[in-house]
DNA sequence: TTGAAAGCGCTAACAT
DNA sequence: ATGTTAGCGCTTTCAA
């Protein structure tokens, strides 16, 4: 039980409880007969004086006669503290509006219960998503989130790398700027056993855990929907070449190909920035070939709306002449005209996945360093690719 | 200059260098004929026994025979320290990869230099983007982002809110969910005076600073735009009825109507919860009106396109016969056929601006305290309100 | 110009 | 079942 001890003597056994005063318990030592009230009393004069106050453990230890480590253990449940006194302990914490000082309790228990995200930016609707979702998952296992935008730019991705291991974060999930160069920058943390995940666009080469969307199998089954349309020149708009998104889409479109003995073309295999001056010029180029594609698979949304606008601003009709499916089901493929056939990713999963296997390795330890899991979605077909007739 | 301890004797004057050995200088107490390297070489045996092993300022002290309160002072470029001291410890702490635990620094400063966000969600495009303006502006000026997810709900709002301020965040933008009951757990920060700024959606009774988008004057700009291009009977599709975003945007709408000596009419004024359903259904009632609307005014982008594709599904010509105009300016509009006139609200810069405001707040002390700023953007005129005869 | 020592709030050995 | 003590890494008087 909490004793309650004289701050003039500091005896324990010689306090008598003497009435209340202001809805208060007034006590008296009767060894040195002095009147007092309980500490937390003159707490809240401080409080009221010095600004951004906050009541400690000792605070609370004071205000009981008890030690901080009892208090301390009675608010994580320590088996030790029997359960009166936790619950005393508990109920005086809640009337002096204790709260734990999240920062104190990091410094010492070395971890910090956070976890670092850098994205490459905010604006782009997958990206935001993915955050989402590993916030979600954080969240509900307690975790915090510290985010970070490296604008698609390798320095401020390596900034951004260094001031989350300066505040400590127990965990980085990162999905690198297009641009990434290289991930020295990861190994260093990596080595000293900083749980690592990378998510979305990953280097192959790194040793962390990975999520990815199934690009392949996404791509092939755009690529044989497409087929099973009774397309037979199906072109491909791809991003940058050596982007492994960009690798993996296409070896799902080669794949669908080859299965129904098609010969590639390179002619209708068409690498971009995804910016919509170089879309547009790919599609005109498709145009002018002497045998045109009846299909156009986009391996972004965005592209395959600059696609659609623009057959349709040369009077080309979609699906009719030429069917066109994206990749990634962004919002706006709904709302388009014709609707939009593309590939689910399931973004706010894939952001989930990798905040999941964070989970795993900080508990797990060694067990998980290095797994590597594609997040399957599935086939959204509208009407951008589906022919009535047939 | 920083001077070298003899690790037996402690002595500094008697040190003498006694050449190189694995290029690491060599160094001999001519008292104690001691010899030895400098301290971190074994440091780096310690670093590679324990994991995780950071070095710390005492580390360098250690190496270089000072105190740990020079290392200290010369990292912060303190004017006390002589600069050949500042530049050999910086050195020093290149060599041995020194980065200072920000989690111990933030404990003793009281100072996290990391700003709390809550925002609804990450889904939404407008939240993200605020998101990304706050994080953008908070990054320039070195303050990292914790951010939270209310998911709408007010419970989770509140365990936010105290989570983070448990975290000791130096300020809290918070973006409030719908079902708003109250501002008490914010209330409390408040007065022990953490800063708080209040965005987009924010409650008017709190005394904290506010930014919202300027939801007069943009449904102003609509509504005068539509009127412009002819139409005198102009149809509104709100939200919810007691929020403020919904009130103000009424206003700028009435404003134009008295301007233009129209009576507002009731029964084309229709309150909704943005859901797709209550749309359609406030569509639906407004064209069985004896004196259907000519044009539609709705206060979000995304119901506005569902207006958009269901008066073209009732074969409702836009904008011929009834015009339509969007509020946000979500990337959809642009997409969307025909393409929606909207007012762009600036997402982004509401982001920046809260960030700004709350820069000023934590600097400069009381005096902006109870800042109310309005974020104006423009009008963006596409085909659903341009009616080419004119 | 530099150092010694105390302390921030909390936890965990190690007593008792 | 509870208390004592030391220490986490850093900053900051105060002293020299």
């Amino acid at each position: 039980m909490p004793r309650v001890k004289c701050p003039k003597c500091n005896k324990v056994e010689t306090i008598l409880k003497s009435g209340f005063i202001r809805q208060k318990q007034r006590y008296v030592c009767k060894e040195c007969n002095y009147n007092f009230t309980l500490h937390h009393e003159n707490r809240k004069a401080k409080h009221q004086a010095r600004r951004n106050y906050h009541t400690t453990i000792l605070d609370i230890a004071k205000a009981m006669g008890i030690s901080a480590t009892t208090v301390s253990r009675a608010l994580h449940d320590h088996p030790d503290i029997s359960r009166q006194t936790t619950a005393a302990i508990k109920e005086m914490a809640v009337e002096m509006d204790y709260h734990p000082n999240l920062l104190a309790r990091s410094f010492v228990n070395r971890k910090t219960n956070t976890i670092g995200v850098i994205i490459p930016n905010l604006e782009a609707t997958f990206f935001s998503s993915m955050l989402g979702g590993i916030q979600k998952v954080a969240s509900q296992s307690g975790y915090r989130v510290i985010m970070c935008q490296s604008n698609e730019d390798h320095q401020t991705e390596v900034d951004n790398v260094h001031a989350l291991m300066d505040s400590r974060v127990d965990g980085l999930l990162i999905c690198h700027s297009m641009e990434n160069l290289s991930y020295d920058h990861i190994k260093v943390y990596q080595d000293r056993g900083v749980p690592i995940v990378h998510f979305y666009r990953v280097l192959m080469e790194s040793a962390t855990s990975k999520v990815l969307a199934n690009n392949v199998e996404g791509a092939e089954n755009i690529t044989q929907h497409l087929l099973d349309r009774g397309c037979r020149r199906i072109a491909i708009i791809l991003g940058p070449n050596p982007l492994l998104i960009t690798k993996e889409r296409l070896s799902g479109y080669l794949n669908m190909l080859k299965k129904s003995d098609i010969a590639p073309d390179q002619k209708i295999i068409c690498y971009t920035d995804y910016s919509q001056l170089k879309v547009i010029a790919a599609v005109d180029q498709l145009l002018e070939l002497p045998e045109p594609p009846d299909a156009i698979f986009c391996i972004s949304d965005r592209s395959a709306i600059y696609v659609l606008k623009h057959l349709k601003k040369r009077n080309i009709k979609v699906p009719e002449t030429i069917a066109v499916a994206g990749f990634g089901n962004d919002l706006m493929g709904e709302l388009v005209e014709p609707g939009l056939t593309t590939y689910d990713v399931q973004t706010s999963r894939i952001g989930e996945t990798a905040m999941e296997i964070m989970l795993d390795q900080m508990n797990g330890g060694v067990a998980y360093q290095s797994e590597l899991k594609t997040v399957s979605g599935e086939l959204v077909i509208r009407e951008s690719s589906q022919k009535p007739e047939y």
